[in-house]
DNA sequence: ACCTGAACACCGTTCAAGT
DNA sequence: ACCTGAACACCGTTCAAGT
């Protein structure tokens, strides 16, 4: 990709000291995966946006790797901030908050996907590149476990393996959250504006249940028209 | 990252002429996103992987986005042949084939993670990258429509919207692959090998149902223990 | 038809020099 | 302390030349 020299879309500052370089650039890595992509992201170009030379950024963050790292660490630490105020505005009802907590994830990931892409590509987040991120999962974890577990102790979620349970959930969080994410939301014609809507209706679903006899066979199917066989 | 001169892995080719070049380089490429991630394909390690000069594979490829859009497409056909195996081998009953479909996406993402990732990148895989891939996932769509209606149709599904239903068990599905492909399960010790039976676990959750008594108010709370507040 | 290898603009990273 | 800008190896892409 050729690129013809840019216009200045930032003026140039009157300090020789950027002030706060670090942030500005954490800023530009995320605008531009927002925009383009995380394999569009260039040291250079963030540095070009912020507005300072290219060798400025390795002041701040050893190379690229750890620039994307801490754009993670800074989308977990978010993360966190709106979970608990989510977790601060729930009820006690075990069940109200573990919902709570999985509507909260979901509507991050669709203010910040961005960030959200990033905290979940294991290059630059997973456990050998961030213990931060892989002790806010394992404490999140705890905490949903936790929830779990009560809701069961009074009798309002079914006896069986919690791990299961857990897994489900955060699968259905998880996806739904990347699904905004990775654009296929947008593909369907859901967009950002309706994703609390969404969230709510698709937590229901699962709490709710979706098959009322699980373990009966079919009743005598009725003769269903066959497909035509596969040549 | 400086690289010194590798050695080299293939042994150079006899003919002058490769024979199949464009797969070879679909596979390094495919290779290269499973051991270091999407960032660090370079058309020219891709080309290096298949033993040929760097001007090579733009025989091919117009540029390294359809490359990566090719292994796009080549993970969606996969995909399609895996769930239509899986439909085969799946009885005629709607639940059956409906739960069927989402293992079988599941078990795709695990034992084609670099596939996986790409199809799921929209600057790769977007509408506006590849008709092919909107359509097939439009049709998947579709099928899965088909059968939620027959499920409902026969008392099996609760009648309620069938699109939350469609989205939730997609959120699931999607997410479970995802947790797997982003190496989410790995961190959490659970390795492909157990892939099946959690498919299985997760989308029995869903089925099943999780909480009993939705539209209740809690009990007469009894006291739990304040969290301390937030400084 | 398909591949090579030089060419050029660009990117990651370093470092001596500037403020 | 923090930023600049030249330097170098590497990457994307083109293209005349080779087979």
């Amino acid at each position: 990709v050729r690129r013809s020299a840019p216009p200045p879309s930032s003026p140039p500052r009157e300090t020789y000291h950027h002030g706060n370089l670090r942030q500005a650039l954490l800023d530009a890595a995320v605008a531009l995966v927002q925009e383009l992509g995380p394999d569009a992201v260039s040291v250079r170009e963030v540095a070009r946006r912020a507005g300072v030379s290219s060798g400025a950024p390795f002041r701040h963050f050893a190379d690229k790797t750890a620039l994307m790292t801490a754009v993670a660490e800074e989308g977990a630490r978010h993360l966190r901030g709106e979970t608990e105020a989510a977790m601060a505005a729930a009820s006690e009802d075990p069940i109200a908050r573990f919902r709570a907590s999985g509507i909260a994830f979901v509507l991050f990931a669709v203010k910040h996907p961005g960030h959200f892409r990033v905290m979940n590509m294991p290059e630059y987040a997973g456990p050998s590149r961030s213990a931060m991120i892989g002790e806010m999962v394992a404490t999140g974890t705890a905490r949903t476990r936790d929830l779990v577990a009560r809701a069961q102790a009074e009798g309002r979620m079914p006896e069986g393996d919690p791990e299961a349970i857990l897994l489900a959930a955060r699968a259905l969080v998880y996806g739904l959250a990347r699904l905004f994410a990775d654009g296929h939301c947008a593909q369907m014609g859901i967009g950002p504006e309706q994703a609390k809507d969404v969230a709510e209706a698709v937590t229901g679903v699962l709490g709710r249940g979706l098959v009322r006899k699980p373990e009966r066979p079919p009743q005598p199917a009725r003769p269903t028209r066959k497909k035509a066989k596969r040549r």
